[in-house]
DNA sequence: CTCAGTGCAAAGGATTTGCATGCCG
DNA sequence: CGGCATGCAAATCCTTTGCACTGAG
């Protein structure tokens, strides 16, 4: 995944969209957050731009596949990379202050939780595209 | 888990609440349903109440601990029975309805994954109330 | 009687959209 | 030049709240 711009330029241009340079700022943002952002990080985050924009772009992004849109029981919507552009990883949501962070289990787990899921999947004939596995707490700065 | 309404018109009480017939009509539906609703399907599927008692309500039961309120990329929140008053369960998530259906996994999927949970949690210091794991997908109406 | 619960209508707030302008190709 | 992206402001829509009324204890 050397070229994360390449490969979302090449995803946007697919999609018959251009890879402004608000949208690179946002693929910057999110690439070194070291978890999903809402809005207000984002814009505070660095990325100058209006927040209808933000919107606006983050929609594209997730069109093309770029970008994933994850909502918690927070107020704000938060944002990350798609998955195939960083590692599988899983959340931990604070549920006192809205923070997500990321962490992953071993392959080990995750082969075994994979092989459980698709049974489950078949049996309800459900297709699966991606699994989601987050733990709900207090972070460690609000215990 | 016997008495359903009974527990739950202990914990409205102990919140200095009481289990009024609209509150136990929620219930009767959340119960039955084989998945977290949103408020249109509350008010179909039985409860006839004006949505805003519905919104009033359902804050009440889920602070009081009865049901659990989650949140989808779907246009309404959902919700379901609180988890200890159900049995442990995960999500099916469709993509393309909205729809979520419930499913479980073994006991022995899930011991291990307690395991590998408690030893991230561990590590990054955060204290897990609970964890979630669904699968996003097609379910096999849409497929 | 009293006070919590209810319905209706209006307010809130995150997100979306219309429109005029500016910039990239 | 042409068209898409942008900013601003207004509109949307789920959800919450104010208020007057009703019903249970």
């Amino acid at each position: 995944m050397g070229d994360l711009h390449g490969t979302a330029s090449a995803r946007l241009r697919a999609d018959g969209q251009r890879y402004t340079t608000a949208r690179r700022a946002i693929v910057d943002v999110l690439e070194q957050a070291d978890g999903p952002l809402c809005i207000p990080q984002l814009l505070d985050g660095r990325a100058d731009l209006a927040q209808s924009s933000a919107y606006r772009n983050l929609a594209v992004l997730e069109q093309a596949g770029v970008v994933h849109r994850i909502v918690t029981n927070d107020e704000f919507a938060r944002f990350e990379l798609a998955e195939d552009l960083t590692e599988h990883h899983h959340h931990l949501i604070c549920s006192r202050c809205g923070a997500v962070d990321d962490f992953t289990v071993s392959p080990q787990v995750e082969g075994q939780l994979a092989r459980a899921l698709g049974r489950v999947a078949a049996k309800h004939r459900f297709r699966t595209a991606s699994h989601r596995l987050d733990l709900v707490g207090t972070c460690s700065r609000c215990a």
